[in-house]
Parts: structure tokens; C-alpha cells; sequence
DNA sequence: GAAATAGTGTCTGTTAGACATTATGGG
DNA sequence: CCCATAATGTCTAACAGACACTATTTC
């Protein structure tokens, strides 16, 4: 008979005199590049599985919130902020890391083209794109890059998220400057959703959804007929 | 230029010489009562938040998964398993819980009738129906019962999931008995959506999905036509 | 004017809501 | 025979895919 909650041995519990698991966040980084979903990853140079590329990520500090550490990591991991950062999933598994027991919070962030070469030049990531069911990353070399500990398993599961919510959300605007074509915004689906779409009907779904808003400015640069600029309006 | 992982300070990291969040798991045990969406809360009985009412939870151990400290919890509170449990969401806000630094990973629990009054019964949990779009808990006496903590939030996100797959997933069925009418089931859609539904389009939509798989048998102690009881076929 | 893509009109098949109707058990 | 609910038929409106067509810019 335990009426009560959890938290009455919380009272007199000390944190110190117990094992505790630490805990990560981890960021899976996302965005269009050659109008292929990718990854930005980072090489590990150190064992174990030194060679194996990972997902950017680092401890939650004692005094940061998980969204917060999310933003920090961003931060220094790409060198700016601004993009579109969500919690993903948490993972827990006990042998997910050799060393130690690592309970890590993985955020989805998702980057414009743009921020994506930005924070490749600067050499911080690298690019790995998501192909096929598999979901193997490929290098800039066409070779499948092996991922170290369950960061697999974190990037199918970002890539199948994002797939899911892709055309309920706005998530497709975090992918595109403020200002974009209908066609980028197709574009953006078709990447995500690795599967051509009927422009028509794709036109129709988005203006009728009452959020885009028309700016009467066009794209320039092209070697043909310039489509029109849209924005994405409030919500209501 | 910071090419490599986060890992490489994991290395010579020790664990018990900086300070380190707790982790929790805290359960979020929904089912229907009396037709209505209700959750499973504890009744806190030590300060701080004494007197108010609090999801089931309690510490992940040092060689647990989160999936299987979850299973455990449910097993405690509510004196058995077999329901179905997912992960729901991560809550780090800094001073969640003012004695000390908690993450909570909360699950979502989803319980059967018989099973929401066996675990009620055995005096270990209270019902508390889930009305209207502040989310309320209400207790028997109908008055609104004060949430610990941040459970308040916990549980507009667990409600606000299961609406969001109740008609693509499998979720509504962990909510009925192996046999069920397609009343039963649409009863099931109507108290999370908190919507009534069209029967034949609802009855349609169900069938067509091609999961459904007819008994034969019919429901007894009906005072009127009893209807056919169906069983979920396997997903292919 | 040729090339290329933007943007539109229309047909069709699928699906959901609304509503009426028939079917079948208990009393 | 009455009642209550199960189960079904049908009409209609909304919507998506397919495809053809027109429009507009650069070169």
C-alpha cells in the first residue's frame, strides 16, 4: 500500500552518495545540402571508435536547463545561433557508451543551407548526407561513414521524425531563408521525403493553407522565368 | 577549429567528482473512466507540494535502461505490466523540483479499464479525469485537484500526443480488451479527442484500414442488438 | 524565337461527413 | 409490437494526383 509518491526518499537523498548516470545532449543536425538531406558530424579522434563519426554533443551543467545546454552546444559546435532546435528523444541504453553510463537527450536542429556551409568552412563538422532506408551518412567521397556508439539509431530516428511532421509543422521554413520560392519549399519536402511530389497539388496544399504570404519580389539569378517570392505569415 | 567530438574530455572524465543531475523516470498512466480520458496520480504526503497530486516515479538506476526503469516503475505503482508504455518527453527546466536538480524522462502509460480499477482498487493511485483545454485533473468530488511540480505540464503534453497519434497508430487499442465492439473503439477516439465522431465514417475509416479482423462472436449483456467484437490483426 | 521553368485549368478517383434506412436482439 | 442500438446505402463536398496547357523571363 504506497499512496505516495516517489518523492518522500527524495527528501533525504544525496546525490553525491550514489551513482548517478551522466547525461549529454546530443545534436542531430540537419539541413539541405545539393538538395540532400544531411547531417553535420563530427570525427572522433579518440578511442574508442576513433575513426567513427558522431553526433556534436556535451554535458548538461548542473545549472542549465536541457534546452538551454541544447543552445549552448549549438553555439559552440557550429558558431552561431538562430536555428530551429527541438527535443528529439532521450536514450538510455547502459552499454550505449563503454566507458560510463551516459543518459543523452538528443535535440533536433535543423539549419539553412547557408548555415550549413558556414559551419562546414569553418571546419568545425562535416557533411554526411542521409541516404536510403539504411539510412547510411555519406562523405563527401560517396563512402558510408561508420557512426560511433547508437548515433545510428539517433539519426534514423531524427530523419523519421522530420518525416512525420514535416507537412503538418513548419519545420520546412527552419530548412529556407525568410524569403523562398514555391519551388524551394518543394524542394525541401522532396529531400526530406525522398520521394518527387505533384507541383500542383503541392502549390495548391501550401497557398491554401493561408500562411504564405505573396511579396511581389521575385528571384533574380535565374536563366529563365524568375518565380515568385514568398514568406511565411503568422499563425493567426 | 574544433574538428573532434565532445568526447574527447569523456576520456578522463570522472563521474563522481562534478556534480551531476538525477535522473528520474515519472509515468504518465492514462485510461478511460466513465468514458472520459482520465490519468493515475499519487497523492503527495511529504513536503514540499504536500497535499498535491503527483505522476508515479522514481530514480533510474545506475545499470537500468530508461525503457526498463519505466517497466519497473509501472510494475511498482500499479502492481503489474503488460501496458503499453513509450516515451513521451524529457523535462530539465533547472528548478523543477526545488531540492535538488532533476531530469525526469516521462513515459507514457496506457492502461486498460479493468487495469485502471484493479490499480485504483488496490489503493495505490487515484483517477482523475482530464476535462476541458486547461487540463484540469478532477478528482471524485469533482473539484479540481492541484498538480505537483510541473506534472501539470507533463500532462497537456501526454494528452496532447496521444491526440496527435491516436488515428494513425495502434494507441487506441492498449485502451480495450482483446475483443472489442467498434463502439467501444470509437468511444475510445471520442474521449481523447474529446469530440464526438461520425459512426459510419468512423466504422469505414476502421475497416479499410484492413487491421480489423472480425470474431464472429457478439458482445452479451446488451439489452438491445449486441454488436460484432473484433480483434487487431497483425500489421501486415 | 528557343529554352526553361513558373504558374494555371481541368478531369478523375478517393475519402469523409451527413443523413436516411434497414437489421436484429431484448422486453 | 416497441425500443434501442447495430450495421449499411447513398448523396455530396473536399481534396489530391495526373496531365495538359499557358505565361514569362533569359539568352
Amino acid at each position: 500500500m504506497n499512496i505516495s509518491g516517489d518523492s518522500e526518499f527524495l527528501s533525504d537523498y544525496d546525490p553525491t552518495a550514489y551513482d548517478c548516470p551522466s547525461v549529454t545532449v546530443d545534436l542531430v543536425l540537419l539541413g539541405l545540402h545539393r538538395q540532400r538531406l544531411s547531417a553535420l558530424l563530427v570525427r572522433r579522434d579518440q578511442p574508442p571508435q576513433a575513426g567513427h563519426w558522431a553526433l556534436p554533443g556535451g554535458f548538461v551543467a548542473i545549472d542549465e536547463s536541457l534546452d538551454v545546454a541544447a543552445a549552448r552546444l549549438l553555439r559552440d559546435k557550429v558558431g552561431f545561433d538562430g536555428a530551429h532546435l527541438e527535443q528529439l528523444y532521450s536514450f538510455g541504453a547502459v552499454d550505449r557508451d563503454p566507458r560510463m553510463r551516459v543518459i543523452t537527450i538528443a535535440y533536433l536542429a535543423l539549419l539553412r543551407e547557408d548555415q550549413m556551409n558556414a559551419a562546414v568552412r569553418a571546419g568545425r563538422v562535416a557533411v554526411a548526407a542521409l541516404e536510403g532506408e539504411r539510412l547510411a551518412a555519406i562523405g563527401e567521397d560517396q563512402a558510408a561513414l561508420p557512426l560511433a556508439f547508437d548515433h545510428q539509431a539517433i539519426l534514423a530516428l531524427a530523419r523519421d521524425r522530420l518525416r512525420g511532421k514535416i507537412d503538418y509543422s513548419d519545420l520546412a521554413f527552419a530548412f529556407l531563408p525568410p524569403r523562398f520560392t514555391l519551388r524551394a519549399l518543394q524542394d525541401v519536402h522532396e529531400a526530406v521525403l525522398g520521394t518527387p511530389l505533384n507541383k500542383p497539388a503541392f502549390r495548391r496544399r501550401m497557398l491554401d493553407r493561408g500562411r504564405l504570404v505573396a511579396t511581389g519580389m521575385r528571384e533574380d539569378e535565374a536563366s529563365h522565368r524568375p518565380a515568385e517570392l514568398f514568406t511565411l505569415g503568422s499563425a493567426r
